[in-house]
RNA sequence: GGGAGAUUAGCUCAGUCGGUUCAGAGCACCUGCCUUACAAGCAGGGGGUCACUGGUUCGAGUCCAGUAUCUCCCA
């Protein structure tokens, strides 16, 4: 006996292997259409979190469905070396260790990494094979494996001939725990609160006063000007003035720039070139000298002349105090401003001048804007487009260099101040030498500094299929089919994809992008580690089985609409399983007898939802078309859920004790089985598993492998009769409810006579499934509008329930009036419709003509209530 | 400061080309049921001035303008 409880641990493990087992997951060229995608490499210090599985099932639904449809679908999995957090990672376990990466020479470091990466870094996709993911796992890539190095540095190599690439010193993003620079889509910006201090400054050779508005007093030790604007009358007298930094004793000159808000603080600024964007952009208007008070790791340096080797936010208040001591400080008030902070350390960005790498980004950004602005690339949803735009149009250049040792080491080798660039170091001394004939190889210094980690995964639809080096798998695979991403990295990654595809490949990367939204909590807010508020995702999967959560998140998740996480969800997937499962239960328990004959009302319970299954399967594709596969989800669980279980199974299922005949048992093997094909991609093991209960299978014959039921033709009027029939029955139990009868209560109904009531009943096997499911004695056809029962209308045919018992005259008599009036209005609103001359003549026929046949349904509903209302008062 | 989007049932969301009995789904809620597949269930039910104001139209949840509120992105 089967369990009365779905339990998925054991059949998600045994039909995984089996699936691996078979090696239905890989894929090599041949003659098949092909469907690739490409995975979103995870981090490999990640864990499996709620946005991996939202996204990684949809991957693998997109993917499960296309192989089921014939095509050579390739789903090639991965990790991304994540140069900052990996690093950091390991940093920490030295300091564990206790060692100290300043005691560790380059390659000994890098040993102690990828022995942590060893370790740890195939962790996330073991977890992805508990979600089901139908990767094609022999081409599991990393992008700082061999084949992704070596693209990288030959995309670097090649960008920096083609002039594409350059060294310059900036302004950049300084994250001082990690010493690297950041790009700025890797700084977070958010309000916080901080403290607006007024600063008086003396004037030079005067006794008045200057006072200026800062947030950040620690680096007054570098300013090097006051600002002040132009138009403003309060500072005029102050042109070509000069000021003395307080405490510093420095003297630095007021200089004049429109840049200057009058509004803010009191409209003078104090400018510190080498610690703020803007001020940099002062300095260089104004030639101002650059003072770099800061040490790598945000402490004051020896040019701060004050507290060196202290941090900058210890100091700011020490500062500020010694500020205050010696009264230079007018007040200080509450204030929010904006404050940078690193996505990776989360540690307060510091703007500094530095020595980096960059690509030049205007000169791959054209092919990539068209392609998204002419749908070359199809964006999901189609408002991502307007984002993508904004950014593309202005586009910054990207710095790629990064202070670390964990990642691609920059081809870069200088000589003095001479840099060439090669993919080896051989090849970067020819050119020296060929320059500089006597230089030797100990002269020649490669840069230390690594790549953005993103400089690798720009290239991933290309290095994945080791496309920089052979042509054979990209050809076949490449553009891929669609990319599966969250809306945060559209431009870190999806943009850079999308030029990286056009400067290498002459072509897009990928044909659609399905945005997917983020996982949040209840309240809105962004599932993160220092909330605390995301759910770990194995115990869930462990809990609600792999199916149930699939289907939870799935259910209410559109395209690029975030998706607010409630264990309900999970909850409503685990009891959908376990209802398939119990449907199992049901036929598997059918004992067959051969000799009983099939009876019409199961024949047609069979051909209708056979018909049923044509329309939901047209619905479906519509669905995918559209990439709506929350709705695809929808669809499926009310066909399987209503359709199949409570109606279908409900009137083939022979009454206790009895048998089934042989060809309503087949008949249903084989719906259920397509039922099974058909929710596969959502629940990959649930059906595997109940494909293979409902029937012994060949060897190979697995679900996983079936033909995904098509849309065909479907029979509409067929599909409308049954429907009408299931409204009979739900009137009719509608009003056992009211009337507290019983279900086990025969009841009797009259249905009045009409052309549409003889091909209902003309139907074999219609006037049977009622009286199955409403448990009737008796359906009698009449001409008498005047049988005494309670009545009700299904579409526009009348039918009387007949009680015995007394009704409630006055509750009916209420009811049926509520509903005359509802009537009235319909009709009045038609009626309107149609009397008026301009919609007659202005509408389409067709419009016209339905308008017409619901004046006349309504119509007819009109006349059966008002009889019905008469009847009810003159037997009241 | 610039831009984008949203506002439909208690909650989360669909609603395609302006026209079907169009005001929907799931969850939640209410009533009655342990009826031999399933109480993780069955049967039935109630619930909305489609943010507001105007406009276009024969006809507006749907198109346009404005207002309000909210969210996000960029600086």
């Amino acid at each position: 006996m089967i369990s009365s409880r779905f339990n998925p641990e054991e059949v998600e493990s045994k039909w995984y292997n089996h699936w691996m087992k078979k090696n239905y997951f890989h894929s090599e060229p041949d003659d098949r259409e092909a469907f690739s995608i490409v995975i979103p490499p995870p981090n490999v210090t990640g864990v499996l979190h709620m946005g991996h599985m939202l996204n990684n099932t949809i991957q693998d639904i997109l993917i499960r469905k296309a192989r089921m449809e014939g095509k050579n679908a390739c789903w090639v999995p991965g990790t991304d070396h994540a140069s900052i957090a990996t690093e950091a990672k390991v940093v920490n376990m030295l300091r564990e260790k206790g060692i100290k990466k300043g005691d560790l020479t380059r390659e000994q470091f890098l040993d102690y990494a990828w022995e942590w990466k060893e370790k740890y870094g195939g962790i996330i996709l073991e977890q992805l094979k508990k979600l089901g993911a139908s990767c094609d796992w022999e081409r599991t890539a990393f992008t700082l494996d061999e084949v992704r190095s070596e693209s990288v540095i030959k995309v670097f190599v090649d960008l920096y001939n083609k002039n594409k690439l350059y060294r310059g010193k900036r302004m950049i993003n300084w994250d001082p725990e990690a010493k690297t620079v950041l790009s700025n889509e890797e700084v977070l910006y958010s309000m916080e609160n901080s403290r607006l201090y007024h600063v008086q400054y003396r004037i030079s050779g005067t006794d008045e006063y200057l006072t200026i508005a800062t947030t950040r007093p620690e680096t007054i030790p570098g300013d090097t000007a006051v600002a002040v604007h132009p138009d403003d009358p309060r500072y005029a007298h102050l042109a070509s003035k000069k000021v003395i930094v307080p405490i510093i004793g420095r003297e630095i000159p007021v200089i004049m720039d429109t840049y200057v808000d009058m509004e803010f603080g009191t409209g003078a600024l104090k400018v510190t070139p080498a610690h703020d964007v803007n001020d940099y952009e002062l300095g260089r208007r104004h030639n101002l000298e650059t003072i770099d008070i800061f040490n790598e790791d945000g402490t004051m340096s020896p040019h701060a002349t004050i507290y060196p080797g202290e941090d900058r936010f210890v100091v700011r208040k020490k500062f500020a105090k010694d500020l205050d001591a010696a009264g230079h400080i007018l007040k200080t008030e509450d204030y929010q401003n904006n404050v940078g902070r690193s996505e990776r350390t989360n540690c307060v960005i510091e703007p500094r001048l530095s020595l980096q790498w960059y690509v030049d980004m205007k000169s791959l950004a054209a092919p990539a804007l068209e392609s998204v602005m002419e749908d070359v690339i199809e964006f999901f949803p189609k408002n991502q487009k307007n984002t993508y735009k904004h950014w593309m149009e202005n586009i910054k250049d990207w710095c790629i260099s990064r202070q670390l040792w964990w990642g691609h080491r920059i081809p870069a080798y200088y000589y003095n101040d001479e840099i060439f660039v090669a993919e080896t170091f051989e090849s970067a001394y020819e050119q020296a030498k060929s320059k500089f004939p006597d230089i030797q190889k100990s002269d020649l210094i490669q840069d230390e500094d690594v790549l953005d980690t993103w400089f690798s995964s720009w290239l991933w639809p290309i290095s994945v299929f080791d496309g920089f080096k052979s042509r054979e798998e990209l050809d076949y695979y490449y553009p891929t089919s669609v990319l599966v991403t969250g809306w945060d990295i559209i431009f870190l990654w999806v943009a850079r994809m999308v030029m990286a595809g056009y400067e290498w490949e002459k072509q897009r990367p990928f044909e659609h992008v399905y945005f997917t939204g983020m996982v949040r909590d209840k309240l809105r807010r962004k599932m993160s580690k220092s909330l605390g508020n995301s759910p770990d995702a194995l115990k869930l999967i462990e809990e609600y089985g792999a199916d149930g959560v699939r289907f939870g998140l799935m259910s209410f998740s559109p395209a690029g609409g975030d998706l607010l996480f409630d264990e309900k969800l999970v909850e409503q997937g685990r009891n959908f399983s376990n209802k398939i499962w119990n449907a199992l239960r049901l036929v598997d328990g059918w004992t067959v007898d051969t000799n009983l004959p099939t009876s019409s009302s199961n024949q047609l319970a069979y051909k209708w939802l056979s018909e049923k299954l044509k329309e939901v399967a047209g619905d479906i594709q519509k669905d995918f078309g559209n990439y709506r596969i929350s709705e695809a989800v929808m669809t499926i669980y009310s066909f399987v859920w209503n359709d199949f279980c409570s109606w279908y199974l409900e009137m083939v299922k022979p009454n206790y004790g009895e048998n089934i005949d042989s060809t309503t048992k087949d008949n249903t093997i084989e719906i259920f089985s397509n039922i099974c094909s058909l929710m596969h991609p959502f629940m990959p093991f649930i059906t595997e598993e109940i494909w293979h209960a409902l029937k012994i299978r060949k060897d190979g014959e697995d679900c996983m492998l079936s033909q995904y039921p098509q849309p065909q033709e479907f029979d509409a009027k067929l599909i409308d009769q049954v429907e009408q029939a299931k409204d009979i029955i739900t009137n009719i139990r509608d009003i056992r409810n009211k009337n507290g009868v019983k279900p086990k209560d025969q009841l009797e109904i009259a249905i009045v006579k009409s052309k549409r009531v003889a091909a209902l009943t003309a139907l074999e096997g219609w006037t049977d499934i009622c009286i199955k499911l409403a448990n009737l004695s008796d359906i009698v056809i009449t001409e008498d509008e005047t049988i005494s029962g309670v009545g009700f209308i299904s579409g526009t045919e009348k039918c009387i329930v007949i009680l015995e018992q007394e009704v409630d005259a006055a509750t009916a008599l209420e009811e049926k009036t509520r509903e005359l009036e509802y009537q009235l209005g319909f009709v009045a609103s038609v009626q309107a419709k149609l009397s008026n001359e301009r919609f007659v003549s202005g509408a389409p026929a067709a419009v016209v003509d339905r308008e017409k046949s619901k004046l006349a349904d309504g119509q007819e509903r009109v006349r059966i209530l008002e009889a019905e209302i008469e009847r009810i008062k003159q037997q009241g």
